[in-house]
DNA sequence: CATGAATGAGCTTTCATTCAT
DNA sequence: AATGAATGAAAGCTCATTCAT
């Protein structure tokens, strides 16, 4: 199993350092293999091709972000606190890391086509453990009976992403977690059944 | 005035076609000018690179979209209408041009930093334009005093370009209009005040 | 006979002007059109080439340079005299014409070997016209009856046309003419037979 | 140290037999790795450009050019001694590099202005060590006092390079070594004083 | 396991020349 | 005679990947 070798992750973490630094068209293997301070012909002991050291990075950092959200949320009872939850810390673990952020919000989303919708299967999981949440609050009456969750889901998610991209975009100078509370007010009010 | 030669069109409209069904890093020069009928070198006549040929298809056809916006929703009176205006034929003009939803939703993005630096700027006319129709149902009542106009634009965009980015990449199958009296409603219902 | 079409000097005195300020490689076919005011196919119709041009440039220049020091010498008795004649009104004629300098001295010489060598051609008769001289001294006993004249005429024009370049090279910043007494000299020192 | 890789020098002979052999214009730098026997992209990793080359060449070869003529100089004593043996050994190395005398005398001078004038930065340091030796003559009094260092320098290698270009240019089907003394003896009589 | 020198395919842009008007 | 829009060939350089050591 390669994630149990060292150099793995070490490749993973310059790739993240040397896109964040350089930009995605101007990150080269060789200058990731610079950055983990081992020569070029050793990436590819550990990757297939350049493509599949971008994959795994956003395979291995978003596994670590769903798994994250999951545990704040795991001790929640209502949906609404679930989905504060994880604006809250959707936003709090970009803050924590600003590089990755850079990375995931701006410079991946050069990459081609292919690459991208590789990435978008990895999204999926997030994408339907969010759907999932919104199931479970129209199931419990918390929201509209009638409420689109597909469309909901498509909703919070765009909103969430586009704040993290204009925040990234604005040098990350503002305090990101501070908006949550505001941001999941605007959107569950969407989802909430009229009275 | 380069824009009043029909050969400025012709070229960006064929930049579209190219775009739209070989992908953004597939599109090379000489395929454009070939899809246009013309040689090679004759796009330097009408554009300084191939990046200036990509500014301008986005300037083009973003100037083009929002006087369309602008058109319609000039005689609607709420800013609610306006929305509801907005998002239907923000969906309807990218249901009318699928290879332009496609070039913009999916190829353009794939450019540099540099390029998308300038879409960017363009796009800005839009943002600002959601953003004072939502600042005038504030001060209108319409809408609850405390609305943060600039994450609500943010929310607003947000939502309508992730909805517009998954009906492309699921090969544009759905109707994409009939969504947008849901989004509507959506939306608005996070920037209503509480009575 | 095209050269008594006033478009044709035009057009040479524009490549003269646009050679001596933007350099032989930057000096464009469009670049000497607009300089002499005329359309590019224009030139098309009094010059096979671009290459003509540049040949019929320094053929018409280095006629008139021959001309010109054949006149000043013509009244002249020794060949020293002559001799000194010939290179201070070189120096002259080259100092009148600051932007010709550049052209003949640098420029011109960037050109490819098939241009030089018929550049050479049209030289031939200068350097034909000195080893007469030198010739002519050696038959009169005023220089060395083993004089190798051939040589004599490489050392001439090689010091004064090294002298000349040098001279361009340092922005023709200094009295070339004034030169000319020294190298003359110099030069006739050696050509002088032993006493 | 790039010099000391094989493939540096391997690349520098590459290039002087193909500009001997197809002109300055004709030589891409596809034409030289094929040469050299190498891959395009080599040429890339010792060698920041083309240019690169080209000055790299001229400065190997001047610099092994410069250092043969003062070791046949060190042991001799007067001036009129070390510019025979300068002379001499100047048209003998150009004798025994047929191809890199074509390359010097004739093609390189086709370089554009940046690489000339670059050149000329190499060729400074052999026509100060000239005017140097001139400059020894005076004082020792083996020279006139008067003489003009700087015009007695140009005199000298406008001298023996118009001889050495015209040499080229007849194909090299003369002793050029032969001339040496001629050569020398007629710049010699310009040097000497008075007597 | 690790290295890093070598490979070679691929693309934007310029500009001399033409020719329909 | 004059125009100038259109043509299209041609080449330097990068960088992901390989493989002998």
């Amino acid at each position: 199993m390669r994630r149990n070798k060292p150099k793995y992750h070490q490749i993973i973490d310059a790739a993240v350092i040397t896109i964040a630094e350089n930009g995605y068209h101007q990150t080269q293997v060789s200058k990731i293999a610079k950055q983990a301070g081992i020569a070029d012909g050793t990436i590819y002991l550990y990757f297939k091709n350049k493509e599949d050291i971008l994959i795994s990075l956003f395979q291995e950092k978003m596994a670590n972000f769903i798994e994250k959200i999951k545990e704040v949320i795991a001790g929640k009872q209502t949906a609404a606190e679930k989905i504060f939850m994880m604006i809250e810390n959707h936003f709090r673990i970009l803050s924590q890391n600003p590089k990755l952020a850079v990375v995931t919000q701006l410079e991946l989303r050069q990459s081609n086509q292919e690459l991208r919708r590789r990435i978008n299967n990895v999204l999926k999981e997030y994408l339907d453990f969010i759907e999932q949440i919104l199931r479970e609050g129209v199931e419990s009456g918390e929201f509209a009976p009638d409420l689109d969750t597909r469309l909901a889901r498509q909703m919070l998610f765009g909103t969430i992403d586009e704040i993290a991209t204009t925040w990234v975009m604005n040098k990350q100078k503002y305090d990101l977690v501070a908006l949550a509370p505001t941001v999941a007010k605007l959107l569950l009010k969407g989802f909430l059944g009229e009275k």
